[in-house]
DNA sequence: TATTTGTTTAGACTGTCTCTAAATAGATAT
DNA sequence: ATATCTATTTAGAGACAGTCTAAACAAATA
């Protein structure tokens, strides 16, 4: 599973890969989003795929993400209080959150999260971990 | 520095070690949040607060939740992507997510994640570093 | 061609949270 | 005490991310 994919063939057959149906609106949105590796909110997906034309609307690029989110093509960052940003899901990373600018960078975990992390609720399925670090002006 | 206090004079004092000026809707709201282990919204604090009468308006109420956690004796929890969850400040814990309910539970850190976690961008200052596994039906 | 199923859409709507400008309360000075 | 200044609270308007609805459209199948 090639993620960094430019080419229109190549994202439809991605998203049928990870079971979702390939429309134009979609692989203009992953086409975006699977670029590189990046933190965009839903806002800032609907501008870049909008450029001048409308192509995609509202609803739909909403709809989208969390498909996408669903299907485990990208991942949900949960860490600005006002907003989701999505990424492409590459290999475990983490995240800084500048809590002054909004900020979000990455950085790898090296030492794998769930080894230290303690078992699941009784009947629940661990879905991912989550680490923040929120960083700030000195 | 004692927590889940009760006793308003105490509360008042509490608040004045925080450097926070002691107000009736402020000691009311700290009452309600530091009575025990428990992760409320600022909704779900307001509803609290208001039983029957009206004492503290909804502007109060997220403005003293935002004074708090700036002021260090409650930390917000970012977790569910629609709203801020606002704790007693206790020792090191981390949450467990329920992604079906929106459940928040705790879990204790015994590894410390600082002793895991990269160092912070130059010119940045760690704040805080945030643990959120989240969980679903298995 | 008719039917079914899935997708997209505009625009209304919701819920959390913030802002504004006025009223109130508390603290300080005279 | 009374006047003055500063901090806090308030109702209500407003901002904004995100969701919902019901109609239009598209694609696949009978």
């Amino acid at each position: 599973m090639e993620l960094y994919v430019r080419n229109t063939t190549e994202l439809a057959n991605l998203l049928r890969d990870y079971g979702i149906t390939a429309t134009l609106q979609r692989v203009e949105i992953a086409g975006i989003l699977l670029s590189k590796k990046q933190h965009l909110s839903a806002e800032q997906v609907m501008g870049k795929v909008n450029q001048g034309r409308s192509i995609v609307s509202k609803a739909t690029v909403y709809n989208t993400l969390r498909l996408f989110a669903k299907k485990g093509l990208v991942k949900e960052v949960i860490a600005d209080p006002t907003k989701i940003f999505y990424e492409p899901k590459t290999e475990s990373h983490h995240h800084f959150y500048n809590v002054d600018t909004g900020e979000l960078t990455d950085f790898n975990a090296d030492l794998k999260m769930t080894d230290i992390i303690p078992d699941a609720p009784k009947g629940m399925m661990v879905k991912g971990v989550d680490v923040t670090i929120r960083v700030g002006a000195a």
